[in-house]
DNA sequence: TCGATAGAATTACGTTGTAAATTTATGACG
DNA sequence: CGTCATAAATTTACAACGTAATTCTATCGA
């Protein structure tokens, strides 16, 4: 019998190359990478990346849910971090999301990509996806077991939410200008949820 | 002497041009779409378009800027008709902006696309995208005049930019489930601003 | 009528993603 | 200990792409 790869090899390879292709990514922005040059980054011929990811998409879609779930650790490590008091481990979840964005935003801009079609095609990428998000609204719901907040801890995670992506997208779409930037309107929008303090899905 | 082209024929023809290329990226998506098929759709030959384009890139930025103006056409019609009163107007501005974007969600998505790496290299691009959000703080600064605002009308007018693209682009990134949508999201954020009334940048 | 020439079409080329065919290397068995 | 079936890797091949270079076409001043 031939030499058979087993389930590790697999995944180490798959390692190995989203590696690869997330630098070159960064460097060269996400269309201008070829498989070739993925495959010549690892030293293996053009179709040998074939054998591990259906198709690009398929590189693309490990790629995008590698950079969330490095998300997702940002910020359950800023949630397990100890902290003087729940206002702090509030802001420190908030910081580690911005600071992720700010210090990674090849990564960020594709995690939210919005161009891959069918994204539901790729399971992986969507529990990615879902494992960053719920480290907010876990926070939400420790506070609220704590007694310090009492509402819909899902509504008002995704508030928390929009209010960073917002800011952040409009600046790494390239369309703020100084003295405004992400940080400032992101200060300006937590302000005013924390004083507003919205609790449950305000009608329209 | 051959024929010639007035300024004319080259504007309409750009503009045929971009009316195809947007359909056909609203119809396949935009990295599906070839200038082979863009031609074709106009009856002229593959290389046709490059006598009134400079390549493919020139050809998505100017259908970028496009939907920037419209985008811009339909905030000004907002904020230009009769209102009963600058809340009712506030809300109408608002409500444009997101009813252009969930019913146009691909050339609301080609609008803020981060991919197109040196948009300094597109003026017309630029320009449209500042007509578009110059009618937020254009507004804001109506409300100034008539003494019903005091602060920093292009803070605050980036303030409610951003918490309505946050959940905008939340939604188109297909990341909030039934039953949070954009629309729930705005309304908590726009709320909790108009609640805390935030006026200028508060320091982090 | 005719020829110079702007604009359109055709041809051509290097590169891409990937299907198909081929080569290589492994380890159980006669 | 060689041999062979076969998984994995490579090589080859091809259609389609963006676009440079070339050729064709239709117009208008002479």
């Amino acid at each position: 019998m031939p030499k058979i790869l087993t389930p590790d090899d697999v995944e180490q390879f798959r390692e190995r190359l989203c590696d690869a292709a997330e630098h070159l990514f960064a460097q060269h922005g996400t269309d201008a990478v070829t498989i070739r040059q993925i495959a010549s980054a690892l030293g293996v011929s053009t179709m040998t990346p074939y054998r591990y990811f259906k198709d690009k998409d398929a590189i693309l879609a490990a790629v995008r849910a590698r950079a969330f779930d490095r998300h997702a650790e940002a910020l359950e490590n800023a949630r397990a971090a100890p902290a003087p008091d729940p206002e702090a481990r509030s802001n420190a979840i908030g910081a580690a999301y911005v600071r992720f964005a700010l210090e990674n935003p090849e990564a960020y801009k594709l995690m939210f990509d919005v161009r891959q079609p069918s994204e539901g095609d790729y399971p992986d990428f969507v529990r990615a996806a879902e494992r960053s998000h719920a480290t907010m609204t876990a926070h939400l719901e420790d506070l609220a077991a704590e007694g310090l907040f009492a509402g819909d801890a899902d509504y008002v995670g995704h508030l928390y939410w929009a209010a960073l992506h917002g800011p952040i997208m409009l600046q790494l779409s390239g369309l703020l200008r100084p003295p405004l930037d992400a940080q400032t309107l992101i200060a300006g929008l937590t302000a005013a949820l924390a004083k507003a303090n919205i609790t449950q899905p305000v009608s329209a």
